[in-house]
DNA sequence: GCGATAAAACTTACACCGCTAGTTTAACGG
DNA sequence: CCGTTAAACTAGCGGTGTAAGTTTTATCGC
């Protein structure tokens, strides 16, 4: 085959398979090679679409992006509004773990990224805070959003048993792993509330 | 040469290169090949030390981890030690930002991790804080010194300036690198006294 | 309608990767 | 002194990302 009479191949068809094989057998599942085959088709043939694999990730990451609700900061007060859009930030990611860690990462030059960066520094800024603040602030949604995303703590705390004498306090951590979720949601929930409880409390101080 | 007079390797050796090739290059420069040429050595000698190269870098993270200070857990107040054990998390991370995004994910199994979840549980704890607070607030403490170590905000938001007029506030993002390093600096110090001064509130109030 | 051009798939191949298996040789313990 | 253990080796497997060149089809200007 050669030149098919049926184009195969699009950037969306081969950004659609790179997100479902990585959603679900992970990162490391996702060689040029395997969503190819995935694609009915020969590894090299993607490289008409993309330059670099890497491109690849950055389009799957994009995507997800994309499905950030960020409509709260029209609709409310700067406070009310970045309350809504992390909590939508982290369900978008909480749905797609193993993209996270190219989301915590790579700084978003592409679209989906500038536009939620545009929503966010604008609404901020319209809301009383200088963009250096603003700056700040969005920094640290981003840390917290993407730390309670990654899984870490999901992933286990399986620890030897013997290892409870010599470090006592871990014996109460949570070792089931629907436990471990409980702590990664229950952590960004205290975190977003103090965060925002501070800024508003700043905000209100004129201490800005 | 087989089983020379002289033993070539330890795993301290191997730590220690490992980490330096890191710091230097980055992870993807770290290939067993390349890291026992470092050494003097020939790839697979690697394995008769180490199992895998995921081995190899969980003791490379350890290896940073261990350098975190701890000590303030026991001379100062819960929050007062919580600052400054956070301060020092991030000063060392900062020294190794291309070993992060390991510690960002993997949780800590290894004994410098656990040594630090105990130090900090333990504090908390005493200071009277819940099993599953403490939790939580280790957690967060973590999301923050991560992600703004990670240095991904330093990577560069380098914007095809065209874009400045479809994404208006962008053009006031800080652009040169150095200014980078100082939002990722910015956010975690205002991370932290929001986070800290909240959690003092909440602990004042017995809202426990 | 036809020839040139461009495009979308292909095959081949390179350099590198983590790691396994089996080999050599030096050092150590009885 | 001899057998065992151990620390290096070499050879090689199956996989990776991607570059280069090939074939065939569709498209467009004349």
């Amino acid at each position: 085959m050669a030149r098919p009479r049926q184009i195969l191949l699009t950037r969306e068809k081969i950004v659609e398979a790179a997100s479902a094989l990585v959603d679900a057998e992970g990162l490391d599942a996702l060689s040029t090679r395997r969503l190819a085959t995935e694609l009915g088709v020969q590894g090299p043939s993607l490289y008409n679409y993309f330059a670099t694999k890497a491109d690849i990730i950055d389009a799957v990451a994009d995507a997800v992006i994309e499905q950030v609700d960020v409509s709260a900061f029209g609709r409310f007060p700067w406070a009310e509004a970045l309350r809504r859009w992390a909590q939508s930030y982290r369900a978008v990611l909480s749905e797609h773990p193993n993209v996270v860690p190219v989301l915590a990462q790579g700084p978003g030059r592409r679209p989906a990224s500038l536009a939620m960066a545009e929503a966010v520094y604008g609404a901020l800024v319209d809301g009383g805070w200088s963009y250096a603040q603003a700056t700040h602030i969005g920094a640290l949604m981003r840390y917290l959003v993407t730390g309670s995303s990654l899984g870490s703590f999901a992933l286990g705390f399986d620890v030897d048993p013997s290892l409870y004498e010599v470090y006592p306090h871990l014996r109460h951590a949570p070792r089931l792993a629907e436990h471990h979720e409980a702590v990664d949601e229950g952590a960004f929930e205290l975190g977003l509330d103090l965060l925002i409880t501070g800024l508003t409390a700043r905000h209100e101080m004129g201490t800005r």
